[in-house]
RNA sequence: GCGGGCGUGGCGGAAUGGUAGACGCAGUGGACUCAAAAUCCACCGUUGGCAACAACAUGUCGGUUCGAGUCCGACCGCCCGUACCA
């Protein structure tokens, strides 16, 4: 009887249409057995999968597989994140409607998705622009504006006078609409805001607690929430009824004050400008230069001197000049700071230029009387010319300064967050709609919850810019649900941040009724592990903890910290290539040749470069149709979890592909030759070292999957596949093969069902249990020494495990090598290592 | 500027302070074949040597240690994040 070789084209379709005959991966809520959590970053339908994709749903079905066959009831969910600009802009350019286009994104990414056999339960998916989706945001909105988590007010937005529409700041390039290339204007509009800023303490002390998460993240949260200690005090302008209020967090130097600094949006600054036409026109000029990080680096200090003047509050004698400064900024803490050019390199930039006096405050044992020359002394030491505080150390002067502060009723100590709240309005059509209605006589009204979801309209033009809903001849039009009178629905709709910042807790539980049902979505959050990319270190992982935590707020869930495992994988790249002209050239029109690379076509010389993130615009992405066609889905799978660490970036190439490919083919070999005939002879030789083998080996691999360093798990299925082969046991080697089956069947799980099948395992492999390793199995009896002289290996012994020091050393120098070596001296020193090592030292 | 990460063969990368280079890719030689593909076997850090073996070798320089890719200090390079944050 021949056997055929592996085919994916047959095979892998056939055992996904198993798998969901059997329901396999349905997530049972009502199961007994413990459950868990396995959730990929669900896409956005912008068409087609790419191979990013790919790598990060391959490594979250490798975790749910292995933790199925584990025993857990794992729930690995998947869904849309389906509102956004794109499908409006593919709305504009085409005149199609931006339902219809993302709907068709869904099912053909949906069809992709599921060729490459992943293990998820598709009786859970949605996308977030149902409306049996959106109309529970809306409900969770209404929870949050009941209880005092939602705001309205006036906030400065990016404006795209051609688009009519609010720019978020990564859509604004060198200070124009990424699409219009419109100047963009700052304007102020009245927002709805999401208070996320009342969990600000929590959101940043609780990062702690996230010790499954990657420090980067962690740290880049805490810096992003930028939670600052000092001191806020208030000037008061001489002459004047005047003042304002600064935060420091430097209030030991308050001494060494020489001048006050506003910002130019300061309600002083503008007070000012209303009656100097100079002063305004400074404002105008620093608002020009605008705001990108660019300008901001190489922005002179500039500041306009008021002509105003405070008192020193710890000595009233001194008063200190009040310039308006383009360095200050309204955003962050109160829109004033106080400079103190010794010990702020900014601030003595500009005493500099302003020739302001610079005094130094704080002072090590000697350099109390050395002048601050061009850069500013920011580190610790004793107070100096600060009057009462003299000899204090600067963590005393702070609290000094502050104790002070309080007890004189001038100031307070204070914690300002860098973090904003979060404006959530956008005007576009393609989103949750903001369940408000807006009444002449009683304000904005909550739309009346039995009256939600609020459903967009279907019939919307986007040939003219700006919002379609605010145009619509008829949605926004409604009754005040409070008085009756005509009324006009919120036309904005929801940051589709919002919709990505609970679609977790949906997953876990979607009843028809209300967003989840508490108890259910208990069962299985937090979610154990998720994975994608670092991208989304801030913005969403920042949102969904701020969102969980809104809802145990309001008392509908009992958890604050939505993911307790998180993984940030890699990007997927691959080599690029430019021709002599500096174009860009895809992989399959270039040629490595003896010479070099070379343009097929032409034979032209081609500029290999390195490898970068694929991307359309320099041509070197990879479809994962063409790929999956041609080597079917358990090679993919293979191939994206091999070589490169997770986390590190993966470079594609076709040889690693090709191997990946080969792997597969060799595992069904192996397979086949396990249903042959045994062999006897090699059977008795070889058994033992491959008995062990195969038990280290599913102890390695287990471990491995658990931290999710697939590359290992890889390495060691080849080196288990290796050992199996080079014993050569026919079908006595069928119990090494179907364990090394189930250890791989989570990563390439379409041939390990077919070889499963072939070897006769009992039922499908992704119901069998995870094999468990023998402690006994994982110890050698016997263990090689390495033997070194002086810390150089010269020899190696193979000896009992568990020797004595005293029998190891006298064995290691009884060798002739060794021997020959240390030359009939006495050792200085013998260092035994127990089981691994012997060092004598001469 | 600040914060973080990373530097190991031709390449991707392994390595609880204890045999550096597991495993894969590429390459070289051979077997099979009319031939090729596939497959199998062997070799594969550098230098010297027929060999046994020796020396060198984990970005650079120093330190700790019986022993350092790993720990400590200084520096160089690359990558990522972030920024007038008071």
């Amino acid at each position: 009887m021949t056997i055929p070789p592996f085919d994916p084209r047959s095979a892998d379709t056939r055992w996904q249409q198993r798998w969901e005959a059997d329901g396999s991966f349905f997530a049972d809520s009502r199961s007994a057995k413990p459950k868990t959590m396995i959730l990929e970053m669900f896409p956005y339908p912008s068409g087609r999968i790419h191979m990013g994709h790919v790598r990060n749903y391959a490594m979250g079905d490798v975790l749910a597989r292995a933790r199925r066959m584990q025993g857990l009831e794992v729930l690995h969910p998947m869904g849309w994140d389906a509102f956004g600009m794109p499908a409006e802009n593919a709305a504009m350019e085409r005149g199609i409607h931006p339902g219809g286009w993302t709907r068709d994104n869904i099912a053909s990414m949906r069809s992709q998705l599921k060729r490459l056999g992943l293990a998820i339960d598709w009786t859970r998916e949605f996308a977030t622009c149902d409306p049996e989706y959106y109309g529970h945001e809306q409900a969770i909105f209404l929870d949050f504006l009941e209880a005092g988590l939602v705001d309205r007010r006036d906030a400065w937005v990016n404006w795209d006078p051609v688009d009519n529409t609010v720019l978020a700041n990564e859509q604004v390039i060198d200070g124009r609409g990424w699409r219009s290339g419109a100047v963009v204007e700052r304007r102020k509009l009245t927002q709805w805001f999401l208070k996320i800023t009342r969990f600000a303490d929590a959101l940043a002390a609780d990062l702690k607690t996230l010790d499954q998460w990657p420090d980067k993240v962690r740290l880049m949260q805490e810096n992003w929430i930028g939670k600052s200690l000092g001191l806020t005090f208030r000037f008061d302008v001489e002459g004047s009824d005047d003042h304002f209020e600064v935060f420091t967090t430097r209030p030991d130097t308050l001494f060494g004050a020489s001048f006050a600094a506003i910002a130019i949006d300061h309600p002083l600054a503008q007070k000012v400008a209303a009656a100097n036409t100079q002063a305004q026109a400074f404002i105008d000029a620093v608002r020009a230069t605008g705001t990108a990080a660019a300008d901001l680096e190489t922005a002179e200090k500039k500041g306009f001197d008021t002509g105003l003047s405070v008192r020193h509050p710890l000595d009233p004698g001194r008063s200190l000049p009040v310039f308006i400064a383009n360095f200050v900024l309204m955003e962050y803490g109160t829109g004033a700071v106080f400079g103190c050019p010794a010990h702020d390199q900014r601030d003595l930039d500009f005493a500099r230029k302003y020739m302001l006096p610079v005094t130094r405050v704080v002072a090590t044992d000697d350099d109390a009387q050395t002048p601050i020359g061009d850069e500013a002394y920011t580190g610790p030491g004793r107070m100096v010319n600060s009057g009462f505080l003299d000899g204090m150390d600067v963590d005393a002067a702070k609290a000094a300064v502050i104790a002070r502060a309080e007890s004189g009723g001038w100031g307070r100590g204070a914690t300002v967050f860098r973090l904003r709240d979060w404006g959530v309005s956008r005007q576009r059509y393609w989103g949750t709609p903001i369940p408000i209605i807006h009444c002449d006589g009683c304000g904005p009204v909550p739309v009346p919850r039995d009256q939600l979801p609020v459903v967009l309209p279907e019939d919307v033009s986007f040939d003219r810019p700006g919002n379609p809903l605010d145009r619509h001849p008829t949605w926004k039009h409604v009754n005040c649900p409070s008085c009756g009178k005509p009324a006009r629905r919120e036309t904005d709709t929801l940051d589709t941040f919002v919709d990505s910042s609970w679609y977790f807790i949906r997953f876990a539980s979607q009843p028809a009724d209300k967003p989840f049902d508490r108890a259910e979505a208990e069962q299985w959050l937090p979610v154990a592990q998720y994975i994608g990319g670092v991208e989304h270190a801030i913005l969403h992982l920042l949102y969904a903890r701020f969102f969980t935590r809104a809802l145990a707020h309001v008392g509908r869930i009992g958890l604050v910290e939505p993911f307790r495992g998180l993984f940030t994988q890699g990007m997927v790249t691959h080599e690029t290539y430019k021709d002599q002209s500096g174009q860009w050239l895809e992989p399959g029109a270039v040629e490595k040749r003896p010479e070099g690379w070379v343009e097929t076509a032409s034979g032209k010389a081609v500029v290999a470069g390195r490898a970068e993130k694929m991307s359309k615009s320099k041509k070197n992405v990879v479809d994962p149709d063409a790929i999956l066609d041609h080597y079917g889905a358990d090679a993919v799978r293979w191939f994206m979890l091999s070589d490169s660490p997770p986390e590190r970036d993966l470079a594609w190439s076709l040889s690693g592909i090709e191997g990946a490919h080969r792997f597969v083919n060799r595992l069904w070999r192996i397979a086949v030759a396990a249903t042959g005939a045994a062999n006897g002879a090699a059977e008795a030789a070889a058994n033992p070292g491959l008995d062990r083998l195969v038990h280290r080996t599913i102890a390695g691999i287990t471990h491995d999957i658990d931290r999710l360093q697939f590359n290992k798990a890889v390495a060691r299925a080849y080196e288990l596949a290796n050992a199996i082969e080079k014993a050569g046991l026919g079908a006595a080697g069928a119990g090494a093969v179907r364990t090394l089956l189930r250890l791989v069947a989570p990563m390439v799980p379409h041939i390990a069902e077919e070889a499963w099948a072939l070897l006769g395992g009992e039922g499908l492999i992704i119901d069998a249990p995870w094999p468990v390793a023998d402690p006994a199995m994982l110890v050698d009896e016997e263990v090689t020494y390495v033997v070194q002289v002086n810390g150089k290996v010269r020899d190696r012994l193979v000896m009992a495990k568990g020797l004595g020091q005293d029998h190891v050393s006298a064995a290691a120098l009884a060798t002739d090598r060794i021997a020959a070596l240390v030359g009939g001296q006495t050792p200085k020193k013998v260092i035994v290592v127990p089981d691994r090592l012997v060092n004598i030292v001469v």
